[in-house]
DNA sequence: CTGAATTTTCAAAATAAATTGAAAGTAAAA
DNA sequence: TTTTACTTTCAATTTATTTTGAAAATTCAG
């Protein structure tokens, strides 16, 4: 396979792999492009590659900005606005990680914590049991949220690679 | 907070936490009733519950049936099917990991491999960055695989609790 | 078998999400 | 300051997803 063409299916299945995770299509898209681009590139490179309007790049840009995946690049010399995004990939897993635990697991375990104070009989079977599923979850996030720490503190691969690898 | 308003908000919040997963919101809610609900119930119950159509409730309760995550129960002497949810939440978890990556992480990671078998100079700066990348992402993939495996294969909550724990 | 109860299907309708593109906004250059 | 190159915004449109509901299929009691 050449190069092009291998990078062409690797933002198409990036992008469709997306979608089941709650990403939009062209924000991933817009993200693999710049993850195989070498150099910075332009709103009108991405434009151009994966032809789609200047409103949708700007956005979808400026979300990834946000996600802390991609950054600005000024070139001097140049008037035009260039964008890369972070290689290393352990770096974008641990910034999507946090990000995502702070915007979602953050607050539902919050939420579980006020429901678990539910009024009545704790002996009562209705209540026995809803408390039961809710603290379970929490629980669950508690473990969620420990291994992903670890993954987010571990600044060198092999160290969590070695750990995993003596209970593989 | 009553029971029966905690147990509506549980629902809608869940409801709302699994869009953000990919999953779609009535999905979600119709999970979290059966979550909540100690015996098993109707596919008329769960219409009135939730004010959603006798469609969109079988459509729904079969896509969990596939997940694993609910199951049909027959009441002898009752006509109509009763459907009734896992509550053990480690399980509900490690069936949703099983599956997710079966569907979803498996097929990327061997995508990515035939990816890494570009034409061409090892030593070419492009292609040097792209089989690096698709590597990378390989690699990620793999210890997520690891880590998935540890929590799916460790049965009892403590074990993989008390590793955790010596890393906190 | 017959027919009532229940479940399933799926085309059409409703809703939600993504995308466009042109106008408004900004900032550097002249 | 004015012009020009570029970026941002957002209402309108398009596209994708979800939901409905009635018809078809199935199941089971009599």
């Amino acid at each position: 396979m050449k190069l092009s063409e291998a990078k062409q299916q690797f933002i198409s299945s990036w992008g469709a792999f997306g979608t089941h995770w709650g990403i939009n299509r062209t924000m991933a898209q817009i993200h693999a492009l710049l993850l195989v681009s070498v150099d910075p590139i332009t709103q009108d490179d991405i434009m151009e590659q994966l032809t789609i309007s200047r409103g949708n790049v700007n956005m979808n840009i400026r979300d990834l900005i946000g996600w802390g995946l991609v950054e600005r690049v000024i070139i001097t010399g140049e008037r035009k606005e260039y964008f890369t995004a972070e290689k290393d990939i352990w770096k974008v897993a641990t910034k999507i990680i946090k990000e995502r635990k702070k915007r979602e697991l953050d607050p539902m375990i919050k939420l579980l914590t006020q429901l678990e104070n539910v009024e009545g009989d704790k002996k009562d079977k209705d209540i026995k049991q809803f408390t039961e599923v809710i603290g379970g979850i929490k629980k669950l996030g508690g473990q969620a949220d420990k291994m992903l720490d670890i993954m987010v503190k571990a600044e060198e691969n092999w160290f969590t690679a070695n750990i995993l690898k003596m209970w593989k």
